[in-house]
DNA sequence: GAGTGGTCTAGACCACTGT
DNA sequence: CAGTGGTCTAGACCACTCC
């Protein structure tokens, strides 16, 4: 290791690529680049660079799968804008048990979502699918239920209005038995509806005591990359939550598939006094 | 798309890449390759496919991003374990706060990372250092302190005794002013302190009323692949721990940075009754 | 049609791991 | 030392976007 420059960048340098990477990642970090912009083409950076175009692809590949770049076939590459992200907060929790029992002129108002993003109803786009499904032994251990139990599964897709992309892919299950108390829960053509589950909940008698919701981050499969129009390396997070009323049953479960990037989870626990 | 074999999979298959990490998934999913199993070497899989060596790395390095394979220099390409995930629990902060006020025999026997891992005190090697740094803004606006304040910073690493790879850094953050009153507090020989940072806080006089953790997943910096041990593709996960005392004063920040595929957490809130 | 990234080839040589 | 993956070249041709 003697000389290398072009760029002037720290460490070792000892490949190509990683002079290449490094030398963007300092253009894009010093505001030489900044959000939106275009890189020169592979063949033209390959030239400035002095290395074969594969080598200059390997070198943008890496700041593609730290969500820096982005490349777009038949445009270019560019430099990723940081996502807004939606912040979902435990407390949606209590702020829409409160909300469950007002009347529905007040429902109406705004959702859990809109309260998250500080979004409004009409930047909103929603789609709900309903069917009826026998309960999988992963939902059925944590129903508590015998496998095979008929369930509700509500799929919702949300997005803004302005973007193809969805923010977020949910399914949501339900006991079957339960639900069919109020037939006006198994139309899809109602949704969304105004207070969301623990209202529908309300109007069959139910309490909701706590909700157990437990996430982790995966990378995501082809068809949720697609879905979600996540780039390359970016994670999903999967968000499981567990209703549970007040006689300590579970009834619901609603898994979430939601873009690492664009989502900030915030959970508050109040601590007895001593 | 009239007729593509050689594995027979699903979908288009427009692309050699395509049908070889199809195919190679398909291999692990049915159980054909499992666990550990080393794959065949590259030019081995590139003759067996009738494609070039780059094309097999190619789709190799599909089903690396999604955390199904590992490659190894040198050795070979592995099916990557599924990893065992540390669950991580807000029920912790308040088995944390009830102990703290206990003797230091009873904290003595387990700490909060072996109360969520379920691993004992010998399995984990901890390396902790202490540092003396001025408030960065987003510290001090966190804090609420002027910016510059001075903090004790505590750098932390946990990892088994038995795998290179930590499962966590994590990095704490306190208003050097409150420490000072014990000045045992800035002895980094004394870590693993016993009853953890809520102990610390009882010798200080300081009763936490609440904790608020945010959290989100992002694609790894470099160092932090490197530290932790990450395959490509596998995010980390960002939580920021926030302490609040009795009298509304923020006492303590804390970073961690967590493996997004070892990492599970897990939050209960429990809701007022109607 | 011009310009972009996407796929693919058929090699060469280097670096790391095991024996 | 043999076998593995890692880097790199110098091309070819395809697919997509935009004018």
């Amino acid at each position: 290791m003697s000389e290398t420059t072009t760029g002037a960048v720290t460490g070792d340098m000892a490949n190509q690529y990683e002079r290449i990477s490094a030398d963007l990642r300092r253009q894009i970090d010093s505001g030489e680049l900044t959000e939106g912009d275009r890189l020169p083409a592979e063949t033209a950076l390959a030239e400035h660079y002095s290395v074969s175009v594969p080598t200059v692809r390997q070198g943008v590949g890496v700041l593609q799968s730290e969500g820096l770049l982005e490349k777009q076939h038949g445009r270019g590459t560019f430099v990723r804008r940081k996502p807004t992200p939606a912040v979902r907060s435990n407390l949606r929790h209590q702020w829409e048990k409160d909300r469950a029992r007002e009347p529905e002129s007040e429902r109406l108002k705004t959702g859990a979502t809109e309260h998250d993003t500080g979004l409004t109803v009409d930047d909103l786009i929603f789609d709900a699918k309903y069917e009826q499904v026998p309960a999988s032994p992963d939902l059925a251990a944590a129903f508590k239920l015998p496998e095979g139990t008929m369930l509700l599964k509500r799929t919702y897709k949300t997005r803004h209005s302005n973007e193809r992309a969805p923010f977020n892919i949910s399914r949501s299950y339900l006991p079957l038995e339960l639900v069919e108390a109020n037939p006006d829960l198994l139309r899809e053509e109602l949704e969304p509806w105004p207070g969301g589950t623990q209202n529908q909940l309300f109007t069959l008698g139910i309490e909701l005591d706590r909700i157990v919701e437990t996430f982790r981050a995966r990378p995501p499969m082809d068809n949720e990359a697609i879905a979600l129009g996540l780039p390359v390396g970016v994670s999903v997070v999967i968000l499981r939550k567990t209703s549970i009323d007040t006689t300590d049953r579970v009834v619901e479960i609603s898994d979430v598939v939601l873009p690492g990037d664009r989502t900030e989870i915030v959970y508050t626990t109040k601590l007895d006094r001593w």
